[in-house]
DNA sequence: CTATGGCACGGATT
DNA sequence: AATCCGTGCCATAG
């Protein structure tokens, strides 16, 4: 009855479809908007691009690459409150990544956003692409695409094998040349054959514990299952051994190859997650003093704005009859594109100004300081629907004043804030907890979990079991994607 | 007997 | 409606 209800009073057709392009545009993340823009600026002659570079805020005229000035240090002054401004984002490679991105003292990071400025996909191929002939383009590609969130594979080699008519070999010998391409251990089936492609690589420039290369190359089902006895008696080895084994995989090896920065969770992500590429929003301090409070930017694909091309508008009215229809049309599908973009920009605009205001603390101080807040408490103070937060948050990533890249929705995790507080207290352990000694070290810093969730975040920050640790001895290799430098 | 991990259920979130 | 998350129960290892 509701439904009916619905469709009868429901606005007319622009409305509707006013409706769903806000959505599926709020759902893109600034790749996929600028691709998305790109294709419609090409097939839409009614929509053209603006001539002068102009401020989104304001519509000031800006030089190539600047940031309007006037904007962001009025709003400052006005109530002290976070600067949020839209931004190009062409703008900011040129410009702003480079002294941002080499601050922060992570190696990976580098690399990382070398990988981030293409999609993974084809950052690979352009590596392999020497190497291959005709056929093996198209299966490098069939691979590369084909990847989870971790790097994984999600096609079985055979399915390939089969489909380009080629033997099984032939696909092996693509994907190992993928193996080795950057990140390291890429287009692996698992975390273990991945680690052994980085354990063979990292043997070119470092020494390898002898233990290590016999415990990934044979043992590794009993060190994911914790069949700690099997394991020592295998390669007969006790305790000590086994935790310097522990320690060296730990710090130099990356069980997932495309992990992003966020988190560490152990747990294999289901496939056709998409690859986080570069920032859609970026919380950095304004003119890079830490005093001067929270800035942020929300990327757009664009540096000049799309908007209606007049002479279009103009030439339609003494239009060809004939043609009269499809021009219409065309402008219709444009201006409803700006309006859309217009939404999705305010939409942006305000959800980060809340975030900024109200996880402050988390973006400035680290993962500790996460207020729990859930997309429908947002939803509800910003008065839209619940659903318009979730594709705001969806398949989007932000920058953090310290150079990290994590997704979006990390800022409604209901359980990051303990999950670190779990980690600190592993590190700081005179002696290891165990679970049911951490469920009431927790309650004293005012988080009630069971003991069995506590097992859980553990496993997902990649902690071994009480009886598994012990005083720790680290080693320490360049590669190490999995421990950020907390703060400073 | 204690510590831990697997499975699965129910409630909350999206 | 689908998914995520915290938990309890039970089996197993030490």
């Amino acid at each position: 009855m509701l439904q009916g209800h619905y469709t009868v009073t429901s606005i007319g057709p622009q409305a509707t479809a006013h409706l769903a392009q806000t959505m599926t545009l709020l759902n893109m993340n600034s790749e996929e908007l600028l691709q998305h823009l790109e294709s419609e600026l090409a097939a839409n002659p009614a929509l053209e691009l603006e001539s002068e570079r102009r401020c989104p805020n304001c519509h000031r005229i800006l030089r190539p690459a600047e940031i309007c000035p006037v904007c962001s240090q009025r709003k400052q002054e006005a109530d002290g409150e976070p600067v949020v401004f839209l931004s190009p984002m062409r703008d900011l490679y040129h410009d702003r990544s480079g002294s941002r991105i080499q601050q922060d003292g992570d190696e990976d990071f580098e690399d990382d956003f070398r990988v981030q400025e293409e999609n993974l996909a084809t950052y690979l191929l352009k590596q392999v692409s020497g190497d291959l002939n005709g056929v093996e383009h198209q299966i490098a590609e069939h691979l590369a695409n084909n990847l989870d969130e971790n790097g994984f594979l999600t096609i079985s080699l055979f399915e390939i094998s089969r489909y380009f008519h080629v033997p099984v070999t032939a696909v092996e010998r693509v994907k190992s040349l993928l193996q080795r391409c950057e990140p390291l251990g890429v287009a692996s089936v698992n975390s273990t054959e991945a680690m052994r492609i980085q354990l063979e690589m990292l043997a070119d420039v470092m020494e390898i514990p002898p233990l290590v290369n016999l415990v990934l190359a044979d043992g590794m089902e009993f060190l994911f299952q914790r069949r700690i006895a099997d394991l020592c008696e295998r390669f007969d080895m006790d305790d000590e051994d086994l935790q310097e084994v522990i320690r060296f995989i730990g710090n130099n090896l990356n069980p997932f190859p495309a992990h992003s920065h966020y988190g560490s969770s152990r747990q294999p992500v289901s496939a056709n997650v998409n690859v986080y590429h570069h920032p859609d929003v970026i919380f950095h301090f304004l003119n890079d003093d830490p005093d001067a409070g929270l800035a942020v930017e929300v990327m757009m694909p664009y540096v000049y704005r799309p908007f209606l091309n007049r002479q279009f508008k103009e030439a339609m009215n003494n239009a060809p009859e004939e043609q009269k229809e499809e021009w219409q049309k065309d402008h219709d599908r444009a201006s409803l594109l700006v309006k859309c973009l217009q939404q999705r920009a305010f939409t942006m605009l305000r959800l980060m100004q809340f975030l900024a205001k109200n996880q402050d603390d988390f973006i400035l101080h680290g993962d500790k300081y996460l207020k729990p807040i859930t997309r429908a408490s947002v939803a509800e103070l910003l008065e839209v629907h619940e659903s318009t937060i979730s594709r705001a948050v969806a398949n989007k990533t932000a920058q953090l004043p310290n150079g990290r890249i994590i997704p979006l929705s990390s800022f409604f995790s209901r359980n990051l804030n303990v999950r670190t507080v779990l980690k600190e207290l592993v590190d700081h352990e005179e002696k290891p907890l165990s679970d049911s000694m951490l469920v009431k070290e927790l309650e004293k810093f005012g988080y009630s979990v069971a003991r069995r969730t506590v097992a859980k975040y553990r496993s997902m920050e990649g902690i071994l079991p009480a009886h598994l640790r012990k005083a720790s001895r680290k080693y320490h290799g360049n590669s190490n994607a999995q421990f950020q430098p907390s703060q400073n």
